[in-house]
RNA sequence: CGCGGGGUAGAGCAGUUGGUAGCUCGUCGGGCUCAUAACCCGGAGGUCGUAGGUUCAAGUCCUAUCCCCGCAACCA
């Protein structure tokens, strides 16, 4: 029986269009599904979407759909998921949406019978709730002690909720991360231990009444199961497992999943939760969970609030998806953040692709019709160049899977890469186009343009699983045939020596930057503008409930920083009748200098809070979400006036 | 002392178990003319954040210290 690979990515949440971040964890999940293809691995690679909870019913209200309407628009519609992963040449085998039947199904079963073990119980759960949004919110989302939507205060409330167990494995999972290598890279170990695992594992909420797009608990119809067993349990559920879409034997025969690959957010999520459920529902664990990077963009993480969300679509659309597909996976480490450019995608694009791998194609296939008509000659001599050049290319397959299996796809790409480069430096070594006009060296030049055609094979052998479309037109260009396009043939000497090869449409073409540049600076939002979003629609208040805000001038008197606290200042204002203290959380944004002497708004009848043990005594006005902007009074404004 | 990550040539980054500090772009000079003004060779440019320590040998291990970035929301 074949060997089996199962590989997943997380399954997306389609409340937006996907970005260049989605494209770069699944682009990843698919060369590596590609390589084990080539392996000889009989292989699923999963991806989808997870398509429940408040925030899609939110959405879908605002775009007057219903949810499912939505999620459809999103997932299928034209330029959504599938569009873009049909686009990025992705070789998924199946693509679960968490809203298909049989996923819902077998989620209720699960529930249940976590619910029958006991390791699911009907609890309270505790929060800060803000009535007017019927809404509940943790402590640490509060924004100022109030509402981060509608910014009014919240009061203590309680709902009826399910809980998971999940401090019963604590023990168990905290062994699976230090004494295993379930979860890599290894720096994310102590991040999960230190941060989760120490302060200890609180139950976990798993179901939610506040909303109804979910799968309904079916033993208690008020609750929807909440997104940790929906969405993590998709992986065994598109296997097969407790429903009929797919054979059970799927399940037998590929679980537990190879690896998953998903970002450095939810790593949490997949390396405590996920295997703590596992053991409860008694099944086996995944291999290895591997915490890919982020990109970010100068050098902050993108996000659609400040307008910086970088779009795969016209990229992979100008560049080609191969073209794109090798940029990413070739410039950052996979387990690290990396820094997104345009420019940088670029110069990989002309250096790599179109430079060494396009122009060493371009030479070798015109070099071969000039001086053969395009067949190889049977007559063929090495020579003393060779050496280096065939050891290179003997070394290559074996360098490149030793890298592939560490998930480690740069180097894999830089150790191909290196030997494209040192068949450039071959041609001039050995300088072809001098034998060319010495008949009796008819037989060196064959062999010359031989070594090159085959360490063209065997390069684009390898390169096959990163671009899968431009593999396919140099193996033309060569006249590879199929036996050839294997993992077996890469042993260097595979290809008839009297190959015929033919000079074909360049396929990288070099790109001139600064058109380029000019042209994408286009296409995206201008970065001093980001888009804002859509303001939603609240209620309309009267002219007395707005007088009950009393908003007031003050000047900031005093100003330092709130010790322990990364994001907060104190300050001292002085109302003209009397002076009080008020903690922001403007610390990123300003220093205590730029804010002395400065005349402020602030809310004067907020009720006082404690922030980080620090007594605040109202509110500053500032305007912002990523970017805090205070709103600052001209300087001859009196301390004290009512603002309305 | 909350936790984690990072500080390596002008820019952007690699540096697996400690063994002459590399890559891409840029820059300077040379070569070649088969090729996508591409390719090849060479030069300049780094006290590997700082200060100590271990070692025959440290970017790589240890200690201290400074600076930057994240951090628990269904946002890869």
């Amino acid at each position: 029986m074949k060997k089996t690979f199962y590989i997943t990515t997380p399954i997306y949440y389609p409340s937006d269009k996907l970005h260049i971040g989605h494209t770069y964890c699944t682009v990843a999940a698919d060369a590596m599904a590609r390589y084990k293809r080539l392996r000889g691995y009989d292989v699923i690679f999963l991806t989808g979407t997870d398509e429940h909870g408040q925030k899609i019913e939110q959405k879908a209200d605002e775009a007057g759909l219903t949810p499912q309407e939505f999620v459809d628009r999103i997932v299928e519609g034209e330029r959504g998921v599938k569009d873009l992963w049909n686009l990025m040449e992705i070789s998924y085998d199946r693509f679960i949406r968490t809203t298909d039947d049989y996923h819902v199904g077998a989620i209720q079963k699960i529930f249940r019978k976590m619910y029958e073990k006991g390791d699911i119980y009907k609890g309270a759960y505790r929060g800060k709730y803000c009535t007017p949004c019927e809404s509940f919110w943790t402590e640490s989302q509060l924004k100022d002690g109030c509402c981060p939507d509608c910014g009014r205060p919240v009061i203590d409330a309680e709902e009826e909720a399910y809980f998971f167990r999940l401090s019963a494995y604590a023990d168990r999972v905290r062994k699976l991360l230090t004494e295993t290598d379930f979860l890599e890279p290894r720096s994310r170990v102590n991040e999960m231990v230190n941060n989760f695992i120490d302060p200890g594992l609180e139950d976990l909420c798993v179901s939610r009444t506040s909303f109804r797009w979910g799968v309904p608990v079916d033993f208690d119809p008020g609750h929807v199961v909440y997104v940790w067993i929906d969405a993590l349990f998709n992986y065994t559920t598109a296997l097969g497992f407790l429903n009929e879409r797919y054979p059970d034997s799927d399940y037998e025969k590929f679980w537990p999943a190879d690896v998953h690959f998903v970002g450095k957010e939810i790593v949490r999520f997949h390396s405590i939760i996920w295997p703590a459920m596992l053991m409860s529902m008694e099944m086996p664990l995944p291999k290895k969970v591997f915490g890919h990077g982020w990109l970010l963009l100068d050098g902050g993480r993108m996000a659609k609030s400040k307008g910086n969300v970088v779009d795969p679509y016209p990229l992979a659309e100008r560049y080609s998806a191969d073209a794109l597909r090798y940029f990413l996976l070739r410039d950052f480490p996979f387990g690290t953040d990396g820094n997104f450019s345009n420019e940088l995608l670029i110069a990989r694009i002309n250096s790599d692709l179109a430079n060494d791998l396009g122009n060493l194609l371009s030479r070798t296939t015109a070099m071969a019709d000039k001086y053969f008509g395009g067949k190889l000659p049977a007559e063929q001599a090495s020579g003393e160049e060779d050496r280096e050049l065939v050891a290179l290319a003997k070394a290559l397959p074996e360098a490149y899977a030793a890298w592939m299996e560490q998930y480690a796809f740069q180097n894999a790409l830089a150790e191909v890469f290196a030997l494209i480069s040192r068949a450039n430096k071959y041609i001039d070594q050995s300088a072809p186009w001098k034998l060319a006009k010495d008949p009796a060296k008819q037989p060196r030049l064959g062999r010359v343009l031989y070594n090159l055609a085959e360490v063209l094979r065997v390069c684009t052998v390898l390169l096959q699983p990163f671009m899968p479309v431009v593999s396919e037109k140099i193996f033309a260009q060569l006249g590879v045939s199929e036996d050839l396009k294997t993992w077996d043939s890469t042993a260097f000497g595979a290809l008839d020596m009297q190959a015929e090869l033919h000079k074909g449409e360049n396929i990288f073409p070099r790109i001139d930057p600064e058109k380029e540049l000019a042209e994408l600076e286009k296409l995206l939002p201008p970065a001093t503008q980001p888009a804002v979003p859509e303001p939603e629609h609240e209620a309309q208040i009267g002219i007395d409930q707005f007088m009950e805000t009393e908003l007031r001038t003050a000047q900031v008197i005093a100003c330092e920083p709130v010790p322990r606290a990364k994001k907060l200042l104190k300050l001292q204002v002085d109302l003209g009748y009397e002076k009080r203290q008020i903690v922001s959380g403007i610390a990123k944004f300003y220093t205590p200098e730029q804010l002395i002497g400065k005349k402020v708004v602030i809310v004067a009848n907020l009720a006082p809070a404690t922030l980080c043990g620090v007594k605040s005594e109202g509110m500053l006005l500032a305007s912002g979400e990523e970017q805090v902007r205070v709103i600052f009074l001209d300087d001859q404004t009196p301390n004290g006036e009512r603002v309305r």
